[in-house]
DNA sequence: ATAAAACCTCAAGTATGCTTGAGGTCAATA
DNA sequence: TATTGACCTCAAGCATACTTGAGGTTTTAT
Protein backbone atom coordinates (compact mmCIF):
# COMPACT_ATOMS: atom_id res chain seq x y z
CA UNK A 1 0.00 0.00 0.00
CA UNK A 2 0.99 3.48 -0.38
CA UNK A 3 1.95 5.50 2.16
CA UNK A 4 -0.83 7.24 4.79
CA UNK A 5 -1.64 10.71 3.49
CA UNK A 6 1.27 12.37 4.39
CA UNK A 7 0.97 15.89 6.53
CA UNK A 8 3.72 17.99 4.92
CA UNK A 9 6.42 18.81 7.54
CA UNK A 10 6.85 22.43 6.94
CA UNK A 11 3.93 24.73 6.03
CA UNK A 12 3.88 27.76 4.12
CA UNK A 13 2.62 31.00 5.02
CA UNK A 14 -0.67 30.43 3.61
CA UNK A 15 -1.86 27.01 5.18
CA UNK A 16 -0.71 28.44 8.30
CA UNK A 17 -2.83 30.98 8.29
CA UNK A 18 -5.82 28.48 7.45
CA UNK A 19 -5.12 26.61 9.75
CA UNK A 20 -4.15 28.84 12.79
CA UNK A 21 -6.75 30.95 12.31
CA UNK A 22 -4.44 34.05 11.99
CA UNK A 23 -4.19 36.04 9.42
CA UNK A 24 -0.58 36.21 6.85
CA UNK A 25 -0.22 39.74 7.32
CA UNK A 26 -0.63 38.98 11.30
CA UNK A 27 2.02 35.96 10.82
CA UNK A 28 4.56 38.54 9.29
CA UNK A 29 3.96 41.09 12.02
CA UNK A 30 4.42 38.90 14.49
CA UNK A 31 7.79 37.13 13.39
CA UNK A 32 9.17 41.18 13.65
CA UNK A 33 7.89 40.97 16.81
CA UNK A 34 10.18 37.38 17.49
CA UNK A 35 6.96 35.30 18.71
CA UNK A 36 7.62 33.18 16.18
CA UNK A 37 9.95 32.37 13.57
CA UNK A 38 10.49 30.80 10.12
CA UNK A 39 12.91 28.77 7.47
CA UNK A 40 13.03 30.03 4.28
CA UNK A 41 12.82 28.34 0.62
CA UNK A 42 15.35 28.52 -1.78
CA UNK A 43 13.34 31.43 -3.25
CA UNK A 44 12.53 33.32 0.31
CA UNK A 45 9.28 32.16 1.21
CA UNK A 46 8.66 31.45 4.44
CA UNK A 47 8.60 28.04 6.25
CA UNK A 48 7.22 26.99 8.98
CA UNK A 49 7.99 23.83 11.24
CA UNK A 50 4.74 21.96 12.92
CA UNK A 51 5.26 23.84 16.43
CA UNK A 52 4.02 27.04 15.08
CA UNK A 53 0.72 26.05 15.49
CA UNK A 54 1.02 25.58 18.86
CA UNK A 55 2.73 28.67 19.72
CA UNK A 56 0.21 30.41 17.60
CA UNK A 57 -2.31 28.44 19.72
CA UNK A 58 -0.56 30.03 23.41
CA UNK A 59 -0.49 33.50 21.83
CA UNK A 60 -3.60 34.01 21.10
CA UNK A 61 -5.18 32.74 24.49
CA UNK A 62 -2.42 34.95 26.16
CA UNK A 63 -4.03 37.98 24.01
CA UNK A 64 -7.23 36.80 25.31
CA UNK A 65 -6.38 36.74 28.82
CA UNK A 66 -5.12 40.39 28.26
CA UNK A 67 -1.11 40.00 28.29
CA UNK A 68 0.41 42.50 26.05
CA UNK A 69 2.73 40.69 23.46
CA UNK A 70 5.71 41.91 25.32
CA UNK A 71 4.70 40.00 27.74
CA UNK A 72 3.73 37.18 25.88
CA UNK A 73 7.10 37.49 24.61
CA UNK A 74 8.53 37.02 27.80
CA UNK A 75 6.38 34.32 28.80
CA UNK A 76 7.77 32.23 25.99
CA UNK A 77 11.11 32.98 26.05
CA UNK A 78 11.78 29.49 27.43
CA UNK A 79 9.92 27.96 24.63
CA UNK A 80 12.30 29.94 21.71
CA UNK A 81 10.76 29.61 18.08
CA UNK A 82 11.71 26.35 16.39
CA UNK A 83 13.46 25.05 19.33
CA UNK A 84 11.59 21.47 21.18
CA UNK A 85 11.62 22.23 24.63
CA UNK A 86 12.71 20.35 27.09
CA UNK A 87 9.72 18.72 29.64
CA UNK A 88 10.56 20.78 32.57
CA UNK A 89 11.03 24.01 30.65
CA UNK A 90 7.36 23.32 29.66
CA UNK A 91 6.32 22.74 32.86
CA UNK A 92 7.86 25.64 34.48
CA UNK A 93 6.17 27.83 31.85
CA UNK A 94 3.12 26.62 32.53
CA UNK A 95 3.49 26.84 35.79
CA UNK A 96 4.23 30.14 35.59
CA UNK A 97 1.09 30.56 33.33
CA UNK A 98 -1.20 28.96 35.76
CA UNK A 99 -0.08 31.60 38.37
CA UNK A 100 -1.00 34.51 36.55
CA UNK A 101 -4.29 33.10 35.50
CA UNK A 102 -5.08 32.66 39.16
CA UNK A 103 -4.35 35.88 40.00
CA UNK A 104 -6.65 37.10 37.53
CA UNK A 105 -9.17 34.87 39.04
CA UNK A 106 -8.91 36.10 42.55
CA UNK A 107 -9.77 39.66 41.13
CA UNK A 108 -12.52 38.80 38.70
CA UNK A 109 -14.18 36.73 41.73
CA UNK A 110 -13.45 39.69 44.24
CA UNK A 111 -14.62 42.32 42.26
CA UNK A 112 -17.73 39.93 41.69
CA UNK A 113 -17.98 39.20 45.33
CA UNK A 114 -18.28 43.33 45.77
CA UNK A 115 -20.90 43.39 43.43
CA UNK A 116 -23.09 40.59 44.88
CA UNK A 117 -23.37 43.52 47.72
CA UNK A 118 -24.35 45.56 45.63
CA UNK A 119 -26.96 43.80 44.71
CA UNK A 120 -28.05 43.23 48.33
CA UNK A 121 -27.51 47.09 48.96
CA UNK A 122 -28.57 48.95 45.82
CA UNK A 123 -25.65 51.01 47.38
CA UNK A 124 -24.79 52.51 44.19
CA UNK A 125 -26.75 55.53 45.78
CA UNK A 126 -25.29 55.13 48.70
CA UNK A 127 -22.29 55.57 50.23
CA UNK A 128 -21.19 52.21 51.31
CA UNK A 129 -20.91 50.42 47.95
CA UNK A 130 -17.69 48.66 47.54
CA UNK A 131 -17.11 50.28 44.23
CA UNK A 132 -17.75 53.28 45.06
CA UNK A 133 -14.85 55.91 46.40
CA UNK A 134 -13.49 54.08 49.68
CA UNK A 135 -13.85 57.56 51.51
CA UNK A 136 -13.58 61.41 50.08
CA UNK A 137 -11.51 61.90 53.19
CA UNK A 138 -9.01 59.68 51.74
CA UNK A 139 -9.07 61.65 48.47
CA UNK A 140 -5.93 63.52 49.03
CA UNK A 141 -3.78 60.41 48.49
CA UNK A 142 -5.59 59.88 45.13
CA UNK A 143 -6.65 56.69 46.27
CA UNK A 144 -10.21 56.05 44.93
CA UNK A 145 -10.97 54.13 42.05
CA UNK A 146 -7.47 52.43 42.05
CA UNK A 147 -7.91 50.82 45.55
CA UNK A 148 -10.25 48.08 43.89
CA UNK A 149 -8.60 48.41 40.43
CA UNK A 150 -5.14 46.98 41.75
CA UNK A 151 -6.99 43.76 43.40
CA UNK A 152 -7.54 42.56 39.26
CA UNK A 153 -4.29 42.30 39.36
CA UNK A 154 -3.56 44.47 36.45
CA UNK B 1 -19.85 76.27 66.51
CA UNK B 2 -19.17 76.32 62.80
CA UNK B 3 -20.54 73.70 60.59
CA UNK B 4 -19.20 70.50 60.47
CA UNK B 5 -16.32 70.85 57.31
CA UNK B 6 -18.71 70.57 54.46
CA UNK B 7 -17.74 68.20 51.44
CA UNK B 8 -18.33 70.78 48.42
CA UNK B 9 -21.09 69.79 46.23
CA UNK B 10 -19.87 70.39 43.35
CA UNK B 11 -15.96 69.32 42.02
CA UNK B 12 -13.75 71.19 39.62
CA UNK B 13 -11.81 69.12 37.61
CA UNK B 14 -8.36 69.06 39.19
CA UNK B 15 -10.22 67.75 42.30
CA UNK B 16 -11.92 64.74 40.23
CA UNK B 17 -8.48 63.84 39.31
CA UNK B 18 -6.64 63.98 42.34
CA UNK B 19 -9.55 61.78 44.19
CA UNK B 20 -10.37 59.21 41.29
CA UNK B 21 -6.55 58.84 40.24
CA UNK B 22 -7.88 59.84 36.79
CA UNK B 23 -5.82 62.22 34.86
CA UNK B 24 -7.55 65.52 33.51
CA UNK B 25 -6.50 65.17 30.15
CA UNK B 26 -8.27 61.31 30.75
CA UNK B 27 -11.71 63.18 32.07
CA UNK B 28 -11.89 65.58 29.37
CA UNK B 29 -11.29 62.21 27.01
CA UNK B 30 -14.05 60.55 28.88
CA UNK B 31 -16.52 63.29 28.29
CA UNK B 32 -15.63 63.62 24.46
CA UNK B 33 -16.58 59.66 24.41
CA UNK B 34 -19.88 60.11 26.53
CA UNK B 35 -18.59 58.57 29.73
CA UNK B 36 -19.09 61.18 32.09
CA UNK B 37 -20.73 64.66 32.15
CA UNK B 38 -20.15 68.16 33.87
CA UNK B 39 -21.68 70.75 34.29
CA UNK B 40 -20.02 74.13 33.33
CA UNK B 41 -19.46 77.08 35.52
CA UNK B 42 -19.89 80.71 34.47
CA UNK B 43 -16.69 80.93 32.92
CA UNK B 44 -17.14 77.30 31.20
CA UNK B 45 -15.25 75.41 33.55
CA UNK B 46 -16.60 71.69 34.27
CA UNK B 47 -18.38 71.25 37.02
CA UNK B 48 -18.90 67.79 38.66
CA UNK B 49 -21.38 65.97 40.27
CA UNK B 50 -20.16 63.88 43.09
CA UNK B 51 -21.57 60.61 41.54
CA UNK B 52 -19.01 60.87 38.75
CA UNK B 53 -16.73 59.60 41.31
CA UNK B 54 -18.46 56.47 41.79
CA UNK B 55 -19.28 56.14 37.75
CA UNK B 56 -15.27 56.64 37.55
CA UNK B 57 -14.48 53.83 39.83
CA UNK B 58 -16.93 51.70 37.82
CA UNK B 59 -15.60 52.43 34.74
CA UNK B 60 -11.75 51.78 35.47
CA UNK B 61 -13.02 48.42 37.07
CA UNK B 62 -14.03 47.62 33.35
CA UNK B 63 -11.48 48.60 31.92
CA UNK B 64 -9.18 46.28 34.12
CA UNK B 65 -11.68 43.51 33.09
CA UNK B 66 -11.03 44.14 29.57
CA UNK B 67 -14.17 45.55 28.51
CA UNK B 68 -13.87 48.88 25.56
CA UNK B 69 -14.75 52.27 26.28
CA UNK B 70 -17.46 51.31 23.54
CA UNK B 71 -18.85 48.84 25.72
CA UNK B 72 -18.61 50.11 29.00
CA UNK B 73 -20.67 53.08 27.29
CA UNK B 74 -23.03 50.76 26.79
CA UNK B 75 -23.23 48.95 30.21
CA UNK B 76 -23.62 52.33 31.97
CA UNK B 77 -26.32 53.09 29.72
CA UNK B 78 -28.87 52.44 32.17
CA UNK B 79 -26.97 55.13 34.52
CA UNK B 80 -26.65 58.04 32.31
CA UNK B 81 -24.40 60.69 33.44
CA UNK B 82 -25.68 63.09 36.43
CA UNK B 83 -29.01 60.92 36.64
CA UNK B 84 -29.18 59.04 40.01
CA UNK B 85 -30.68 55.74 39.06
CA UNK B 86 -33.57 53.71 41.11
CA UNK B 87 -32.24 51.09 42.55
CA UNK B 88 -33.83 48.71 40.56
CA UNK B 89 -31.33 50.20 37.61
CA UNK B 90 -28.45 49.49 39.50
CA UNK B 91 -29.54 46.17 40.48
CA UNK B 92 -29.91 45.25 36.37
CA UNK B 93 -27.09 46.39 35.55
CA UNK B 94 -24.90 44.52 38.22
CA UNK B 95 -26.78 41.88 37.13
CA UNK B 96 -25.68 42.14 33.52
CA UNK B 97 -21.92 43.09 35.18
CA UNK B 98 -22.06 39.66 37.06
CA UNK B 99 -22.65 37.70 34.31
CA UNK B 100 -20.15 38.84 31.99
CA UNK B 101 -17.52 38.60 34.95
CA UNK B 102 -18.54 35.42 35.69
CA UNK B 103 -17.91 34.26 32.31
CA UNK B 104 -14.62 35.51 31.99
CA UNK B 105 -13.80 33.44 35.43
CA UNK B 106 -15.29 30.44 33.97
CA UNK B 107 -13.02 31.05 30.21
CA UNK B 108 -10.13 31.44 32.61
CA UNK B 109 -10.65 28.41 34.93
CA UNK B 110 -10.96 26.52 31.81
CA UNK B 111 -8.04 27.31 30.45
CA UNK B 112 -5.97 26.76 33.58
CA UNK B 113 -7.69 23.08 34.17
CA UNK B 114 -5.95 22.37 30.66
CA UNK B 115 -2.85 23.91 31.65
CA UNK B 116 -2.93 21.67 34.73
CA UNK B 117 -3.66 18.67 32.46
CA UNK B 118 -0.40 20.35 30.61
CA UNK B 119 1.65 19.96 33.50
CA UNK B 120 0.69 16.02 34.26
CA UNK B 121 1.57 15.32 30.46
CA UNK B 122 4.45 17.84 29.72
CA UNK B 123 2.62 17.24 26.03
CA UNK B 124 3.83 20.75 24.44
CA UNK B 125 6.05 18.47 22.56
CA UNK B 126 3.51 15.65 22.16
CA UNK B 127 0.29 15.46 20.26
CA UNK B 128 -2.55 15.49 22.85
CA UNK B 129 -2.19 19.11 24.61
CA UNK B 130 -5.17 20.57 24.83
CA UNK B 131 -3.25 24.14 23.93
CA UNK B 132 -2.22 22.66 20.74
CA UNK B 133 -3.87 22.81 17.76
CA UNK B 134 -6.93 20.58 18.46
CA UNK B 135 -6.48 18.04 15.32
CA UNK B 136 -4.51 19.23 12.13
CA UNK B 137 -7.47 17.08 10.23
CA UNK B 138 -9.84 19.65 11.25
CA UNK B 139 -7.12 22.40 9.36
CA UNK B 140 -9.44 22.84 6.64
CA UNK B 141 -11.93 24.71 8.82
CA UNK B 142 -9.53 27.00 9.91
CA UNK B 143 -10.23 25.37 13.32
CA UNK B 144 -7.34 25.39 15.87
CA UNK B 145 -6.38 27.99 18.33
CA UNK B 146 -10.07 29.41 17.82
CA UNK B 147 -11.36 26.74 20.00
CA UNK B 148 -10.04 27.68 23.22
CA UNK B 149 -9.90 31.12 22.50
CA UNK B 150 -13.65 31.58 21.90
CA UNK B 151 -14.13 29.69 25.32
CA UNK B 152 -12.51 32.46 27.17
CA UNK B 153 -15.89 34.83 26.21
CA UNK B 154 -13.88 37.78 24.36
C1' DA C 1 6.17 27.04 -20.82
C1' DT C 2 3.12 30.00 -18.94
C1' DA C 3 -0.45 31.99 -16.25
C1' DA C 4 -2.61 32.34 -11.88
C1' DA C 5 -2.18 32.04 -7.14
C1' DA C 6 0.66 32.66 -3.46
C1' DC C 7 4.41 34.95 -1.67
C1' DC C 8 7.90 38.84 -0.74
C1' DT C 9 9.25 43.76 1.35
C1' DC C 10 8.45 48.15 2.90
C1' DA C 11 5.66 52.06 3.88
C1' DA C 12 1.60 53.86 5.27
C1' DG C 13 -2.93 53.57 7.32
C1' DT C 14 -6.51 52.20 11.15
C1' DA C 15 -8.64 51.81 15.82
C1' DT C 16 -8.26 52.29 20.70
C1' DG C 17 -7.02 54.86 24.61
C1' DC C 18 -4.80 58.24 26.01
C1' DT C 19 -1.03 62.27 26.61
C1' DT C 20 1.26 66.55 25.21
C1' DG C 21 1.53 71.14 23.69
C1' DA C 22 0.24 75.75 21.99
C1' DG C 23 -2.19 79.64 22.82
C1' DG C 24 -5.37 81.80 25.64
C1' DT C 25 -9.03 82.48 29.84
C1' DC C 26 -10.65 82.09 34.80
C1' DA C 27 -10.37 82.28 39.75
C1' DA C 28 -8.30 82.29 44.32
C1' DT C 29 -5.14 84.81 47.23
C1' DA C 30 -1.62 87.88 48.88
C1' DT D 1 -5.66 94.40 41.90
C1' DA D 2 -2.32 91.69 40.18
C1' DT D 3 -0.45 87.39 39.57
C1' DT D 4 -0.20 82.62 39.65
C1' DG D 5 -2.19 78.28 39.31
C1' DA D 6 -5.98 75.97 37.44
C1' DC D 7 -8.70 75.66 33.54
C1' DC D 8 -10.24 75.95 28.47
C1' DT D 9 -10.05 74.20 23.28
C1' DC D 10 -8.13 72.10 19.52
C1' DA D 11 -4.62 69.69 17.10
C1' DA D 12 -1.11 66.61 17.09
C1' DG D 13 1.51 62.83 18.99
C1' DC D 14 2.28 58.04 21.03
C1' DA D 15 1.93 52.92 22.01
C1' DT D 16 -0.23 48.71 20.86
C1' DA D 17 -1.80 45.57 17.57
C1' DC D 18 -2.71 45.00 13.35
C1' DT D 19 -4.30 45.73 8.12
C1' DT D 20 -3.79 47.57 3.48
C1' DG D 21 -1.49 48.61 -0.65
C1' DA D 22 2.12 49.14 -4.12
C1' DG D 23 5.34 47.01 -6.78
C1' DG D 24 7.69 42.91 -7.66
C1' DT D 25 9.12 37.50 -7.22
C1' DT D 26 8.15 32.45 -6.55
C1' DT D 27 5.38 28.29 -6.90
C1' DT D 28 2.13 25.41 -8.79
C1' DA D 29 -0.84 23.60 -12.04
C1' DT D 30 -2.04 22.86 -16.70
Amino acid sequence: MSQPKKLPSVLSVGEVARRSGVAVSTLHFYETKGLIAAERSRGNQRRYARDVLRRLSIIRVAIDLGFTLVEITELLKPIPPGVTPSAQDVKNMIEGWRHAINQRIEGLALLRDNLDGCIGCGCLSKDDCPLRNPDDSLSSQGAGAVLLTKQTSR
